[in-house]
DNA sequence: GTGTTTGCAAAGCATTTGCACAAGT
DNA sequence: ACTTGTGCAAATGCTTTGCAAACAC
């Protein structure tokens, strides 16, 4: 059994647990879903999977991508402009999220593994989920001349948004 | 000279020194936009511009709350589900936001100003803006029997807000 | 006076939904 | 067999835009 079979047996357990049925549809979706580094978007995911899935629906991988929220397999994050970004990272973490060409980072640090715990301390809120953003220039886009527009602020005078990098 | 006439008049003075015109519907979406704890969505400023402003229009709030984030006064943030809410507490700080009722409160912790110190010293990105949401179940919600159905929620199989990950 | 802003209605875009047929268990 | 999932198209909901009239400076 190779790598990508074992994590196939594995999502299709996670499924199979809460009641969903292990479709090649899903199964493909989720090889993209959770084994990319890139936090693809639906329509990202949507455009690899067709290589393999040419019929597949674009709802289809919505639907797959709320299943595995359900699973607590993906987290979901939506920014200002854009669609959203899917991140399979799961434990507490820093997105890097350059605002010059969108592509998304994450960053272990274990401080952020605290901050439940801080809010729990000084206040009465009961967490139980986080997200931690850095907005900034990543070290590519720093040592590049020019970088395509940027997908994930609104410019001053109304700059049409380009489509954000694909994974 | 009372304390809304000198709000009034620094956001007056924030809006033309980047030449934006101080209209009257401007100045009141910006009394509510920036003076409010509430990390109004964009419907809620317009509801209460209306009082002011009756003919104001949900278009103009859009477009007023874009001229903010451009002055850096406001931070847009977005969610899986439900309208943007707009947060005019520009340092950096925790959101609590109840996964219940929808309710984001804005937490100082004084560790929060070190995460981008922690990322430039880590990796070779460039931080210029951060965004810390801690999700979970506020006071009131806790110790109230049911609450009505937030706006953080989908009302359907998923009944947890998944823009967060595990703790 | 000149360029900007307003308010309206229409458009745009990402995402969701309803439904008939197909497929998994 | 029974139930759930798929793919399509249409619908939804939030936000943006185009434009003529009104306004700020």
């Amino acid at each position: 059994m190779n790598a990508s079979q074992k994590s196939d047996a594995a999502t299709i357990e996670a499924l199979r647990i809460k009641g969903y049925k292990a479709t090649p549809q899903r199964i493909a979706i989720c090889r993209i879903a959770l084994h990319s580094r890139e936090h693809p978007s639906a329509l990202s995911i949507y455009d690899e999977v067709k290589k393999v899935h040419p019929t597949v629906s674009l709802a289809t991988v919505y639907k797959t991508l709320q299943v595995l929220r359900d699973l607590d397999l993906v987290q979901e994050l939506n920014f200002p402009i854009g669609q959203a970004r899917f991140d399979s990272y799961m434990k507490p973490h820093i997105n890097l999220i350059c605002i010059q060409c969108g592509n998304i980072t994450d960053l272990d640090d274990l401080t952020t593994r605290e901050i439940a715990n801080r809010v729990a301390a000084a206040t009465k809120f009961k967490p139980n989920g986080q997200r931690i953003d850095v907005y900034g220039i990543c070290q590519k886009c720093s040592t590049t001349q020019l970088e395509p527009p940027n997908a994930l602020h609104r410019a001053k005078k109304t700059l049409r948004m380009q489509e954000m990098s694909k994974i």
